[in-house]
DNA sequence: GTCATTTATCATGC
DNA sequence: GCATGATAAATGAC
């Protein structure tokens, strides 16, 4: 009985919290970078889900977001967001 | 094993060369999901308590009684194996 | 059958 | 008021 009650409130865990700057900056850096191949492995999913100490499902959650998001916002702000790439570009030269 | 995805995945940034408006033959006219109503997703749960794995004609019937396709009825039973083995390994990892 | 996924919708954060 | 993370239908690979 208890169970039944906790599981439906449970599925309330919708209460979502935004991930941290620095996990965010992790997962578009990733994303922007395999721009061509934005679908991680397993092993990349874990790795970053380790780096932004979010699970891999939320690793999973934020690609399948971000993916279509991104195809909805292509010629919108979203080209400003290649910023990423530039950044990218940037460190990997002096 | 899993699989690919279902619609159109990213490929070279944003240039799908689909022959779809110019090609009237059958185009994917994919879905639209639809949420179920509250009464559909009641029973489907109450049958999914009994039966984690329903039987053509119970199939048969539950689509039938739920104004749903068999087909949708089974897509059903199978998102929600995912969702429980999702939710079981929660469980399963919260010892810490 | 499983399972990663696409897509729309939900619910919250701010 | 949208941005964002999580979930609910629907598809496809295997």
């Amino acid at each position: 009985a208890v169970m039944i009650l906790r599981s439906r409130f449970l599925d309330a865990r919708r209460k979502r919290r935004n991930f941290s700057k620095q996990a965010t900056e992790i997962l578009n850096e990733y994303f922007y970078s395999h721009l061509s191949n934005p679908y991680p492995s397993e092993e990349a999913k874990e790795e970053l889900a380790r780096k932004c100490s979010i699970t891999v499902s939320q690793v999973s959650n934020w690609f399948g977001n971000k993916r279509i998001r991104y195809k909805k916002n292509i010629g919108k702000a979203q080209e400003e967001a290649n910023l990423y790439a530039a950044k990218k570009a940037a460190a990997g030269n002096s | 094993g899993g699989g690919g995805g279902g619609g159109g995945p990213i490929g070279s940034n944003g240039h799908n060369n689909n022959n779809q408006s110019s090609n009237n033959h059958h185009v994917s006219v994919r879905k639209k999901r639809k949420p179920y109503s509250k009464f559909q997703t009641l029973e489907l749960e109450k049958e999914f308590l009994f039966n984690a794995y329903v039987s053509k004609q119970k199939r048969w019937e539950l689509a039938r009684n739920l104004n749903l396709t068999e087909r949708q009825v089974k897509i059903w039973f199978q998102n929600r194996r995912m969702k429980s083995k999702k939710t079981s390994q929660r469980n399963s990892d919260r010892n810490k």
